[in-house]
This record gives C-alpha cells, structure tokens and sequence, in this order.
RNA sequence: GGGCGGUUAGCUCAGUUGGUUAGAGCGCCACGUUGACAUCGUGGAGGUCGGAGAUUCGAAUUCUCUACCGCCCACCA
C-alpha cells in the first residue's frame, strides 16, 4: 500500500499529462475516422473558425459540445469523424491584413497590388490557422487532422465553382443594381450586418428647388431637407404624396387607436400629435394638394447647381406629416428613394467614385471628397439664396465596422443568387423535420429569414476570395451577344465540358466556367473577354462545408458513406448566414439535407452582460483558463455553464502575476495599460500595453474565477481513484454475486445505473449542463462522500475486502466512461494507470479490450441494479447520519470523541437501518446502543433530533451543553407550531379536502401527525432539559 | 416598430407533468489537517421566486397585463 500512495502525486499534473495523451492518441490514429461499413458514421463538421484571430471562450464553448458527442458517439460504437478546417473569412481577413499593412508599413492594398497582398493574406493565414488548430488541439478536440480543409484550399475551390456554375446554368445566378453599403476605405461592399450605427452630430439641412414655368396659383419652389445635401447632386425627383389630405387622415386614425391603448402618462404626447397633424393641415395642406396637382400634370423641377430638369413626382413615400411634406429622391444613394425609383421609373444617377470622391456626374463637384462636397453644395446653395434653414441634428450613422468610417449607400452591379426555389426548399426541410433545430424556438428566425426568400447577393468587391468564374464581354447589338453567347453554349456538352452563357441585356454576354484553368478561360480572354474581378461573398463557401470536405463534387467513398453528416453545432448568431445556407446548398447540389440535427448553443458574456471581445478587453482567452485551470477545467466549466435557455454569465477577473490575487474587471479597470494589484501593489500589463514602460511589467491574465468548480472537481475525481487504487492492491476480479451483496454496494450500483441511464439521455439531448451536474453529484456526493468512506472499515476487514475492491474498482471504471467525453485527459491518465490492475475490473467479469479510454465502450445501464427500495432504505441512514453531525456540530463534540445513540423508530425502520449500524461509527463517530428502543432513563439528559419519523437520541453524558439544546428546541419548537398551523388551515378548509386528489390529502394528513409527533417530542426534551438544570 | 429570451440566496445559475419546509456551486460564519483529497471535511446563516391581476383547494411553475435587462430583425428624408 506504500508504494502506490508515493508514486501517485495527490495532483493530477495536467499540463505535461495532457500533452503526452493527447500527442499519444494522435500517434496511435484515435482520432481518424474510416469508412466502415461495419460501423454506422456519426459526422460533426466543425464551424470552422475564422483566420482573422486566435480562438476565444465561445469558440472553447463550441469546440467542446462538439468533442462531447464526438467522443460520446465513438465509445457508443460509431464511427465518428470529426471534420476540422477553417474558414478564409473573406472581408474579415482582408481588413485585419488591410489594418495591420497601414499600420506597420503605411501602406495601401493599392499600393501592393492583388497579388502581393494575396500573398500576405495567406502568410496570415498559415500563422493563424497553426495557431487555431494547436488551441483545439490543447483543448483536447478529437478531430480527424488528416482531413482538415480550408474554405479557400483546391478542394473547396472545386466545389465552389462547380456549384457556380450549376446555378449560373439553371438561371439560378443573375446580375443585378443593388443599393450596396459601400465602404469607402476599403473600396468594398459590405453585408448589412457588418455595419454599426452610431449617432452623431449633423445637421439637417432645409432647402428649396425651383419650380420651372410655374402656373398661375403655383409655388415658385418647392422645399426639401437632408441630412446629406451633397446628394441633391444625384437627385432626379422630388416626391410630394399623391392625397395629402387621405394620408394625414389615415395618420391621425392610427393616433386614436393608439391613444386608446397607450397608458395614462403616454396620453398627452399622443395628443400632442394628434394637435399637430391639425396645425399641418392648416399649415401645409393647401400647398401640398396643389403640389400634388402639378405631380399629376407632370410639373418639372429645376435641380441646382448641376441644373437638371428633374420631375416633380406623386408617391407614397412622401409623408405629409413630416418636414415640408416634400422629399428629395436620390435612387442610386439611398435605400428608399431607390425603391421609389424603380415604382417611377426614375433615372439612377451614381454620383460617387470608389473611393469616395464625387464623379463626373456631379460637374463642378467633381473629385471632391464627400465632407468637402457637402460644405460646397451648402455654400452654394447659400449663395443662390436656396438656403431656408439649418437645424442642429443628431443623426444615427452606419459605418463600416470593419475600417470604421461611414458607409455611404451606392448603386452598383451585384452578382444575385435567386432565392424563391433554393429557400422554399431550405424552410421545407425544416418544417417536416429533416433538420431539426434545438432548441426548437430558434427555427421560427431561420422560417422568417428565409421566409422573405431575398435574392443573395454574393459578390464583394474583395481580393480575398474565391473569384468569380465569369468573363464578360459588351458587344456592339443584341444579336452579336446572342450569337456568342449561343457559340459558348455550345460548347457545354462538347469536350471543353463545363461551361455555359448568358446574355445580360442589352449586349453583354456573360460566361461562366466550371474547370479552373480551363483551355477555355484562355480562348475567353483572347475573345476580348474580361474575368470579373469580385470574389465570392464568403459565405458561399461555407454553404458547402459540410459536402464539400468529404469531397463533393467527386463522388468518394466518404461522401457516400459521412453525408448527410449527424449534428451542426453552432451558435445562434450565424443560424440565418449560415445554417440556412448550408441547408439549401445542400440540398440543390446532393439532394440531400447537409445534417439532421443542429443544436444551438448560448453565448458567453462577460459579468456585465456583455460579449466577449478583444476590442473590449473583457475576452478570456482559453489559453490563460488552461494554463491556471487546465484543459478539462476548462471544459468541465463550459459544460457546466451550458444550460438550455441560458446566456453564459461568466464575471472576468485580472489575475496577478506576482500574487495571484484575482481583481474583478470593470468597465472602468478593463482597458487600462497597467494595472497595480490591491493586494501586493505591484504593477501588471494588459493586452492595452503599449509603451515600454507597461510591456516592461509581467503580463496579467485574463481569467475566470468560475473554472475552480470545474478544477476542484478534477481534483476530487483524482483523488478519489488515487485512494481506490491504493486499496487495489492484491486485487483479484472475481464475480459477484449482486443479490448477496451488502446494501452499500447495491446502494452505489443503484445509483450508478440510473446515473449513466440520465447521463447518457442528456448527452443525447444536447442538455449539457444536466449532465455534467449529474456526474458531478454521483461522483462527489455518491461516490466519494458515501461510498470510499464506508469502504474504509471494510477494506480492513478480511472477509469484506475482495468486494469491496471490485465495486470499487468497477465503479471507479464506470465513472471514468461517463466522464471521459466532457474530461478526457485527466479520465484518460486514470484509466491508463488502473489498467495496471488487470483488464478484469467490471463486474461483468468482462476482459477490457482496448488500449484506451476514449475507444473504449460506454457503459451501458445496469436497469436490475436500481432499485427504489435500497434507495429508500440508504435515505434513512442519511437522514440519521445528519441527525448525528447535527448534534455533534452543536454540542461542539472534539472529532475524536465517540458519542453513544439510539433511534427511536417503527420496527420497519430498524430493519431497514440495522444493517448500516457499523457505518455510523466510522461516518459520524457515533456508536449505536439500539435500534427502535431508547436509553431509558438518563440522568442527564440526552440530545435529540427528529428527522423522518426517528428519533435520533445522543447520548452526551457531561458533554451536553444544556443551554445550546433548550435554544435549539425552542426554535424547533416555534417552527413547528407555525407548520402545524398551516397544515391545519390547510386540513380545515372544505375546499381542499374535497377537490383535491386523495393521496394528496392523505399526505397532508400524515405530515400533520409527523409533525405533532416531533412537537410532542420536542416539548419532552424541553421538559427534561430545563428539569435538568 | 416586430420577434425571442431572461428576472429565484450577496454572486452565477438549477427547479421535470402545479402538491410537504424552493435547491446547487462560489462567497459568508463556526469547527476540523485520524493516511484519497484544505483544490478537503462537518455543521450553520441567508430567498414573501421583478411587480400587479387571473385561473385553481393549491402557483416559482399556467394565463393576462406591466417594469427592467439582453439579443435578433425591420426602420430612421
């Protein structure tokens, strides 16, 4: 027994452990998955991570759900192949590397050219992706790394553009003008959801346009306003409503209705709303009907500065109520003014370069940058006398979020994919259930999303990126362009295979190819043919991750046998962009839905509720979390976290690296350079510092204080299998004979069973947190607190000790299984050593065949071990073991003090305790005189506490503190006075006697008598207590 | 404006189909280092379950309204 508790540390050392497991499984091919077709497969692809950065907490999160059923489904059988890769991220990527060229070099993408900062991109990418794939690697991720792709690898590449192609033949792909939000810093589109609103401080600008040839009774100008005049430049309308007098009715309408609903403190707003659509009508309306009259009749506008004949238009989008009633319409610069365009059928006049600057389409305004434009046309305007007011406003701005600056809404020719079909079928298979989502709310956003079957837009105006595989060319008559086009067509069947032509009206042919580096695309560009230079929105590769890893488009054996894959696991901010499209790539290119279940996991958010960032400074890199905590901790406490319904609150701390104090983060603290600690006023730095002087002190992690549950229990677990195997000694399997077990045994059998039974259906249900906390309460609460400490007197005794050591041994076995997919290292360093024990430790008598954990099988539920009634039988003895702690802790017994104890009880009782007498001596150092009969008469008296219908009865002797139990009973005493009161009222009342179900009246009426029973029972102590004084 | 989620102990969260005295971890208080574990053990204190109303014999749990927090979508001359 010396030797194992000398050579087993009482520290798990995870960071070398966990290196060398991992570096061992690697080796010994644990992690590939193989076509087997004695297998079923079970497939996870992994989201794969941005290259823009190194991984943070959420992506621990996601990584370690997704490992969880990986491991889970390969110990249950499966082949499981775990897809790893990583995603190019295309807008993302390129502006990191954008940033950190301007940066460090001063430098411009211009100033490089696509292909050198192509080039860069990739350097980027080879550090980062290095760098991603070793984090999962710490984390202990079982992915299969011989597979691992890339979204912009030859593979990807292939299936990008057969996919291209496909829809570009089925008419799928089509060109269109598109109101972009076009970042003027990075020259590029971007998608609406990489645009932030900020408010700021504008101005609102009211101005009037002469009316040209005025009629009798008309106005000579009418007034507009802006918040962006130098757009009056592109402007090709003003909108007045076509029945102003119809549409203020229709506003007050919806006014009154909302008065009627709208609380008390609301009313007088509404009201004044209300009043003021009167004042209009006296102010405004006359005006605004003849406006409307000259709409009809066809008035013109002369458009200043740039002196354009504009029209004077009647539509709906003017709102009578607001400003002067009359709005300017700019189709090419603003979202809504391009919808009236295409209702009128206005000219679209883009007044911007790439960059920014005004176009020749603005005249004299030409090369001006916008900020410089504005100040102009304002100024001139002045001049003209055009100017009528300037109002103070505050204007909510979008900008680019990824170089900052404002966005400015731009028309530009976008390549579409034609959503109707492709997203009818992506919301079919939801709604009959080929993809379920869980939680299952989250499928109304991706119905709704998908719902509004918007055309994709799909190219950005990047360098980083799949290219777009169309050339183009403009010929001179429609008939040239169909001519080639039909010429290019018919070489889609011929040996030039994969390619197919469109005609855009009037003249311009587009072409498409499948091949890359075609013979074709040569002859193309020799035809005078031009590539276009978009990229693909990087999405679109993502929509064919889960086929296009296995493969697709050549049919390979993993395709056939992987897809559809098994589980997405994800979180919900990418369901629509993402989920949703893979859904429907994957069934136009397979025919097949891409997974069966996704499961959607919370977020991470910091102590204030917030997101996690880097630009925050609130993110936990799980790096720190490992280093501190190590990598099971690290997963432990994630899956701990990750309830149903639940966002992950997790407060962050500072922790210091001279003395470890931890420093809560602030909103205040958490962007500082650097930081002094409060406990050994020493200075650290951040991630802020920037200085010398701040790198120059030691860095202070960001970390967290809620990993120590998930450390403190690997800690436990280590611990306890160290005490088992210390007491393996000599250990022979042997088969036991379960019903002649002793009731402990049964008891953590029991337990046991019904333990993997629930862990193994939360696993299947994705309620991760339910079964982290169910092994948790087995192994702690069960296993450790109960179970090792009633096999300390037996592993003494002779007669005892063989089984003992097997139900030791083959639960210690069990628990690592069940643990091992949520824990896998410090499970895996466990099991390695008790094998040295042989490979006969369960119960079964079953050989272990395999050389490690995590290949080997999971449990499965002994159902003939629970039984309800040892489960029963084990409360009691608990119940009589806290009455016993109870007393001791009260009395403040010394620990080595044995104290003597009888438990009045029912004669059934007895029987269920008399066979765990021994234990409470070496569980509560208490020796038991008798069971169901009581000391007799005392001379002192003794303690006394009644839990579950027994009498705990402790003999102190001199001991007892008499004061501390009168206190105790007095209270006992009031409480239950006030319990018996309510259950009487509650006894008393006809209404519940009568309606509510027997049982649960006969339960009532039973507790009522339980509690009398311990008040008489208490006021008997009190009585013999206060006569002993 | 539309939708979704949350509000339970000082903190972070559980709470199954409504039914005894609402749980856990951390933190706090008291005691404790006898050979698995002080990253531990034993005991204790601490909650009128955001608010109002309704249904019911009975509501943390169901329904309605409401407040606050968070997220998503739309819109903002």
């Amino acid at each position: 027994m010396g030797n194992l508790s000398d050579s087993i540390p009482n520290r798990f050392d995870y960071k070398q452990a966990s290196a060398e497991i991992y570096a061992a499984w690697e080796a010994d091919g644990c992690f590939q998955a193989r076509v087997n077709p004695d297998r079923k497969p079970y497939t996870i692809v992994i989201p794969p991570p941005n290259v823009t950065g190194a991984l943070h907490l959420g992506h621990a999160l996601n990584n370690t759900l997704q490992d969880i059923q990986i491991r889970w489904h390969r110990m249950r059988g499966f082949e499981a192949l775990w897809m790893p890769g990583t995603d190019h991220a295309g807008i993302a990527t390129q502006a990191v590397v954008e940033k950190r060229l301007k940066e460090d070099e001063n430098k411009t993408r211009h100033d490089l050219g696509r292909e050198k900062l192509v080039e860069r991109i990739w350097k980027w990418k080879d550090e980062y992706e290095t760098r991603i794939l070793n984090q999962l690697r710490s984390m202990g991720c079982s992915c299969d790394w011989d597979r691992t792709r890339f979204t912009l690898d030859e593979t990807c590449a292939k299936a990008v553009r057969t996919t291209f192609a496909d829809l570009f033949g089925k008419g799928l792909i089509f060109r269109g003008k598109r109101l972009v939000n076009w970042d003027t810093f990075l020259q590029t589109a971007v998608s609406d959801d990489e645009v932030f609103h900020a408010v700021t401080k504008g101005h609102f600008w009211h101005f009037k346009y002469p009316v040209i040839n005025p009629q009798a009774g008309e106005p000579t100008h009418v007034t507009i306003a802006t918040t962006r005049p130098e757009t009056m430049l592109g402007d090709t309308a003003v909108a007045v409503h076509p029945d102003p007098e119809k549409a203020l009715n229709t506003v007050e309408e919806l006014l009154r209705e909302k008065l009627a609903h709208v609380p008390e403190k609301e009313k007088e707003a509404v009201q004044q709303q209300i009043d003021a659509l009167d004042e209009r009508r006296r102010s405004h309306l006359p005006l605004l009907e003849t406006l409307a009259d000259m709409a009809k009749r066809g008035a013109k506008l002369m458009l200043p500065l740039v002196d354009r004949e504009i029209d004077l238009i009647a539509d709906e989008w003017a709102k009578p109520e607001l400003g002067s009633g009359c709005v300017k319409i700019t189709p090419a610069h603003d979202p809504n003014d391009y919808e009236v365009g295409l209702r009128c059928d206005l000219r679209m006049i883009n007044i911007l370069n790439p960059d920014g600057t005004l176009n020749d389409h603005a005249g004299s305004y030409e090369g001006l940058t916008i900020k410089k434009a504005r100040a102009k046309v304002v100024e001139d305007l002045e001049e003209l006398g055009l100017m009528v007011e300037i109002e103070d406003r505050e204007i909510d701005l979008a900008h680019s979020d990824r170089s900052k600056t404002p966005i400015e809404p731009y028309l530009a020719d976008q390549w579409f994919v034609k959503m109707e079909q492709l997203a009818q079928n992506a919301m079919d298979a939801v709604t009959d259930s080929r993809v379920k989502i869980f939680p299952e709310r989250y499928a109304k956003g991706y119905l709704d999303w998908l719902g509004e079957k918007r055309d994709w837009p799909v190219g950005r105006q990047l360098w980083w990126g799949h290219q777009i595989p169309i050339w183009t060319k403009t010929f001179d008559s429609a008939e040239e362009a169909g001519n080639a086009a039909a010429t290019w067509n018919a070489h889609t069947d011929a040996a030039s295979g994969a390619i197919s032509a469109a005609v855009e009206s009037p003249a311009t042919v587009h072409v498409c190819v499948r091949e890359e580096g075609h013979a074709t695309e040569a002859e193309l560009e020799m035809q005078g043919f031009v590539r276009q230079e978009d990229v693909l929105d990087t999405w679109f590769s993502s929509a064919l991750w889960p086929h296009s890893t296995l493969g697709w488009p050549e049919k390979t054996e993993e395709l056939d046998y992987f897809y559809p894959t098994s589980a997405l696991i994800t979180s919900r901010d990418i369901i629509t962009l993402w989920v949703a499209r893979m859904v429907l790539m994957g069934l136009n290119n397979l025919g097949e839905v891409p997974f069966s279940e996704v499961y959607i996991h919370p977020k991470i958010l910091d102590g204030a509720g917030e997101t996690m960032s880097k630009s925050k400074g609130n993110g936990v890199d799980p790096i720190d979390v490992m280093d501190k905590f190590g990598a099971d901790a690290l997963r432990f406490g994630l899956t701990w976290l990750a309830a149903e319904t639940q966002d992950v609150r997790m407060p962050v701390q500072f922790e210091c690296p001279h003395c470890e104090e931890a420093i809560n983060q602030t909103k205040k603290n958490r962007q500082l350079p650097t930081i002094e600690c409060p406990k050994c006023n020493k200075p650290f730095s951040t991630q802020w510092a920037k200085t010398d002087e701040d790198k120059a002190h030691p860095r202070g992690a960001v970390i967290s204080e809620r990993f120590e549950l998930a450390r403190n229990f690997g800690n436990k677990l280590w611990n306890a299998a160290r005490f088992v195997m210390i007491n393996l000694e000599g250990f022979a399997p042997q088969r036991l004979d379960y019903t002649a077990l002793p009731l402990e045994d049964r008891w953590i059998l029991s337990r046991l069973s019904t333990t993997t039974q629930k862990v193994t259906d939360a696993i299947a249900t994705y309620h991760y947190s339910d079964a982290a906390r169910l092994v948790y309460d087995f192994a702690w609460d069960e296993f450790c607190s109960y179970y090792v400490e009633m096999a300390k007197p037996r592993l003494q005794d002779p007669e005892k000790k063989a089984a003992t050591q097997q139900v030791l041994a083959h639960t210690l076995d069990q628990l690592l299984r069940l643990l091992h997919p949520m824990v896998p290292f410090i499970t895996e360093a466990i099991w390695q050593q008790l094998a040295q024990f042989g490979d006969v430790r369960s119960l079964s008598g079953k050989a272990e065949d395999q050389k490690w954990l995590m290949r080997s099988d999971w449990p499965e539920a002994e159902l003939e071990h629970q039984d309800a009634q040892i489960e029963t039988q084990f409360a009691s003895f608990v119940s009589v073991l806290g009455a016993l702690r109870e007393i001791r802790s009260r009395q403040g017994i010394k620990p080595k003090e044995t104290v003597r104890f009888t438990v009045q009880c029912a004669p059934e009782i007895v029987a269920l305790l008399e066979p765990m007498q021994t234990y409470f001596e070496a569980l509560a150092g208490a020796t038991c005189e008798g069971l169901g009969t009581s000391f007799g008469d005392l001379q002192i008296p003794p303690a006394q506490v009644s839990v579950d219908g027994m009498e705990v009865v402790v003999d102190l002797g001199d001991f007892i503190d008499v004061d501390a139990e009168i206190a105790r009973n007095e209270k006992l005493d009031a409480n239950l006075v006030k319990q018996i009161a309510g259950k009487e009222g509650k006894l008393s009342n006809e209404n519940f006697v009568s309606r509510a179900p027997e049982e649960v009246v006969a339960k009532e009426r039973e507790a009522l008598e339980e509690l009398k029973k311990q008040l008489a029972s208490v006021r008997e102590s009190l009585k013999r207590l206060r006569d002993s004084k």
